[in-house]
RNA sequence: GGCGCGGUACCCAAGUGGUAAGGGAGAGGUCUGCAAAACCUUUAUGCGUCGGUUCGAUUCCGACCCGCGCCUCCA
């Protein structure tokens, strides 16, 4: 069963092979860090993590590279000082606030490299395209890459610039480029900006060079996969393809994924319009990152994703769902029938139909509906004791365990995540939301739950649900979900 | 203007040339001291509109309407 995935390059969905048979290599652009990451950032690695999960799942064993874009006119502009220390002091700000939202959504970390660890090899690499005349320098000092030079430019974006030709349509702001079409490779320093030496002159890097020197650097000149939201599609990538095969003359990336954008509410996310969140917006809003992660995962990643609080509403609501099950099949009632059909064909079914799910471009609706099926029968089975506990139970939770390897939202260790970021909020001055701030403040540890638990018991032992109720009562204010069953009381937190 | 994507029930959403997965929400019920969780029943003769092809279309073709994206630095 191949795995099928969507090529950009080919505009259609193919079969996916790699250059070495059972490696993957691969190479996501990741954020430029002058601000924290927001929704529409992480629905992009979001996917690419899908991506990488289901890869590791199946059996390959994946190089997985991301940059951390540490250097471009933003950046040098609010680090607000020619000092390259001030500049990393900067974006370390910003990059270890990723890689804290990135764990609170389980991103399975990549291998990160940053732009400005890397600048003599990218002035090294402009030095190599000057000299086989793809580059040329301007007068002021900066590089342009020549996309006259370059015939197979637009290949990925599906452009034609066959009838552009040099000079043509100079921009009066761009006068020292031969070409308007021409590209950044190096940018000369104005005075007051950081910049760094380097044997083609002082400066710092065009947006597009990083990525071609880091990821040859890391996965050789041709590798796998190279991953990205729609939009680095033009010019982003064009220019990567134009710097990387205009060098080596080798095909650079084999496989171009890229993720739709989200809408927010129905419209492009922009301040402007006032439906800009970062994820820490969000959980201080009091929504979860496991539903935040759920939701995000939820529609197939070449679809439009319209990012709503009602849809995160519902998504919590599902991943409370899928929770519950893993809990009673991770702890479920003893006794079972006798003559009890066994649950083990159903899981063998179900998780084959998640398997193809996922290879189908990874459809991960399809996949999700094939596990709620199973959650659906497997429910009603195992309450009615219709079960083999024996036999069924490993592979009902082998299928969920399935499932998390790729979505990764069934470990209950949200209030961890909401606590560190709640830390931070409160130290930033950000608005809290008042329920959330009391569910921090009111938090049990697991002894002081068990302690509460024990409580219960007791008093209902002697039917005293007064005071049973009212333990109760204070467990659910504390976020903990209790339930009374025939087998005793079973807690988790919500 | 160029290129591209989509319009499926109250909401989210998959999917197929033969008659609509799944989740959420709502309503009723079972269970329970009460809850919670879970289960059962229920909610699209219908898949933007109008034509066409076909024995048959939501699925193919055409037109139209609507929404959205990219077109030099926004994931």
């Amino acid at each position: 069963m191949p795995f099928r995935l969507y090529n950009t390059l080919s505009n259609t969905v193919e079969d996916f092979r790699t250059i070495d048979s059972g490696k993957v290599r691969m190479y996501a652009c990741g954020p430029t860090v002058y601000d924290y990451g927001h929704i529409g950032n992480f629905r992009t690695f979001v996917a690419v993590d899908i991506l990488f999960r289901f890869l590791k799942l199946s059996g390959y064993s994946v190089h997985y590279v991301m940059n951390i874009t540490d250097v471009d006119d933003k950046i040098i502009h609010n680090a607000g000082s020619p000092d390259i220390a001030a500049v990393r002091h900067y974006t370390d700000k910003f990059s270890n606030a990723f890689f804290e939202d990135s764990k609170a959504l389980n991103i399975d970390p990549p291998q990160f490299v940053r732009a400005t660890d890397h600048i003599q090899e990218m002035a090294e690499f402009i030095a190599e395209l000057e000299a086989k005349g793809l580059a040329y320098r301007a007068e002021d000092g900066s590089y342009y890459f020549r996309i006259a030079k370059f015939p197979p430019y637009g290949k990925l974006s599906k452009r034609d610039f066959a009838g552009m030709e040099d000079g043509a349509r100079v921009d009066v702001d761009e006068y020292d480029k031969d070409n308007a079409r021409d590209f950044a490779l190096w940018k000369a320093p104005k005075p007051g900006e950081a910049s760094w030496e380097t044997k083609i002159g002082p400066g710092r890097p065009g947006w597009h060079i990083e990525c071609s020197v880091m990821s040859m650097e890391e996965l050789g000149e041709s590798f796998d996969l190279h991953a990205g939201g729609e939009d680095l599609i033009f010019p982003h990538h064009e220019n990567e393809i134009a710097q990387s095969e205009g060098l080596t003359g080798k095909p650079f990336a084999h496989f171009w994924f890229h993720s739709r954008f989200l809408l927010v509410e129905g419209e492009k996310m922009s301040k402007s319009l006032g439906n800009f969140y970062t994820l820490r917006d969000l959980v201080l809003k009091g929504y979860k990152p496991s539903a935040i992660r759920f939701l995000l995962t939820s529609v197939p990643y070449r679809n439009q994703l319209n990012f709503t609080f009602d849809g995160l509403q519902q998504a919590t609501a599902s991943v409370e769902r899928l929770r519950n099950f893993y809990a009673l099949v991770s702890n479920p009632p003893k006794s079972t029938k006798p003559d009890a059909t066994s649950l083990a064909p159903l899981a063998a079914e179900t998780k084959d139909r998640f398997m193809q799910a996922l290879g189908n471009d990874l459809n991960t609706a399809e996949a999700i509906g094939a596990i709620f099926e199973m959650v659906r029968v497997a429910n009603a089975a195992i309450n009615a004791g219709n079960w083999k506990l024996d036999t069924d139970q490993k592979p009902l939770l082998d299928v969920m365990n399935t499932f998390d390897a790729v979505f990764a939202v069934l470990k209950d260790d949200d209030a961890a995540k909401i606590n560190s970021i709640v830390a931070w909020a409160k130290i930033e001055g950000r608005e809290i939301a008042p329920e959330l701030l009391a569910a921090t403040a009111n938090q049990l540890s697991d002894a002081d739950v068990e302690a509460k638990i024990a409580m219960m018991e007791a008093a209902r032992k002697s039917r005293d649900f007064k005071s049973s109720d009212a333990i109760r009562g204070e467990l659910t204010a504390a976020g903990i979900l209790v339930e009374i069953t025939k087998e005793g009381i079973r807690w988790r937190r919500k």
